[in-house]
DNA sequence: TAGATTGTTAATCGATTAACAATC
DNA sequence: TAGATTGTTAATCGATTAACAATC
């Protein structure tokens, strides 16, 4: 079977940048090669799972006694996730979080660059605090389809979020982040990632209450 | 067995914050039932998922051919993920993340208060544009456990967190929400919820292209 | 009553872990 | 060579889904 073909499972997918992250600390302290038995204490894994997630991507085999070569992991991790090649994306609803994400550039060293927030409010339109345009709705679609944006972000409130996501996907956007508690429905051929502060928020409460009850 | 000594599994506590979104909006729209079939199809979910996820913290069983009451689910989700009694935590690094977040009201609503945000930089510390306090780090210590906090957040750049986690730990912090990218070791009664953003990034962009290829 | 919906059990699915031959 | 480590297969585990008797 073409390894191209075989899908990662996503439970694998995200794991990968935090490979990536260690495998550079490992770098930038001289190291050349490095063993799935090591990776999986610093990450507090299991070898197997490092091995088979490592076997989704990598270019060249694994040495036995000797461990994978560090460099040729980054080169085939940065290759795998698209760090090279920029992405443009647009974010919607320039509040607290949204202005922090626009003009948040630490973001194109993942291949993601935004360029460009849309506002309602008039007095965040071209504001001068920030670096990046800010534009009122209006306008959604002409940038997105000028530019041919994939990636629209959503920082709105919550209540709106669903109607901004429709515009969007009309516009020609075909992945969603998606900042907002809310459900979103959207065509088979979108995706959406939904970044939930209250559900890791109750995944965190919870176990800080398991733990403070056992000790 | 005693039904508080059965834990709800990670993923089930992942899915109740949506649950309680969806049973707001439907009891807005003066719905007073609602059908384990319903919410599965508003959600993109099994029923069979539904009806075992609630059946973990309903206080009163649903009714053969009506449903759930709907403000019965709300109390009873509210009281299971603690929205009622305030938990404090501190954050430390006031950038352009950690401002946003140390300003932002809204956590309040999912029973969480950050008191305190603390920094290296001496500019940040008191800065007019935050209304909450900004304190030097060497404060943390005094802060976190003259006000008992067991939550800390870190937006610090990458290299700091460690340390950071270690000072938060030494001062009595039980719970850490980690928006950097790093991979924090701590005691093993200390839990860690990471909120890595490439990761999602990672996650998002290869369905993106998944979805490209295909259409 | 008939039929919709619950709560729960059994079957299925997929991911994690363990085991081991192949390799250097 | 002996032993460490790989890549992969088999066993285990847990979560999701389907099925169905009990209920109103």
């Amino acid at each position: 079977m073409c390894k191209d073909l075989v899908n990662i499972p996503v439970a694998s997918l995200k794991r990968i940048p935090t490979y990536l992250s260690v495998f550079k600390s490992l770098k930038e302290k001289g190291e050349l090669y490095v063993s799935s038995n090591i990776i999986a204490t610093l990450l507090n894994e299991n070898a197997s799972v490092v091995k088979k997630d490592l076997s989704y991507i990598i270019s060249q085999v694994g040495k036995p006694k000797v461990g994978y070569d560090i460099n040729s992991l980054i080169k085939d991790i940065e290759g795998f996730l698209g760090y090279h090649k920029l992405q443009d994306a647009v974010i919607v609803g320039v509040g607290q979080l949204g202005a922090a994400l626009l003009n948040y550039n630490g973001f194109e060293q993942y291949g993601f660059r935004i360029i460009a927030g849309f506002d309602i409010d008039e007095s965040k339109i071209n504001a001068t605090s920030s670096q990046k345009r800010v534009l009122p709705l209006e306008m959604i679609k002409e940038v997105v389809s000028l530019n041919k944006v994939k990636i629209g972000i959503i920082t709105t409130p919550s209540n709106t979020a669903q109607q901004v996501a429709n515009t969007l996907v009309k516009a020609g956007v075909r992945a969603i982040w998606n900042f907002t508690p809310s459900h979103l429905e959207v065509p088979k051929n979108v995706v959406v990632k939904n970044e939930n502060l209250a559900t890791s928020l109750a995944v965190l409460s919870k176990q800080l209450q398991e733990t403070l009850k056992e000790n």
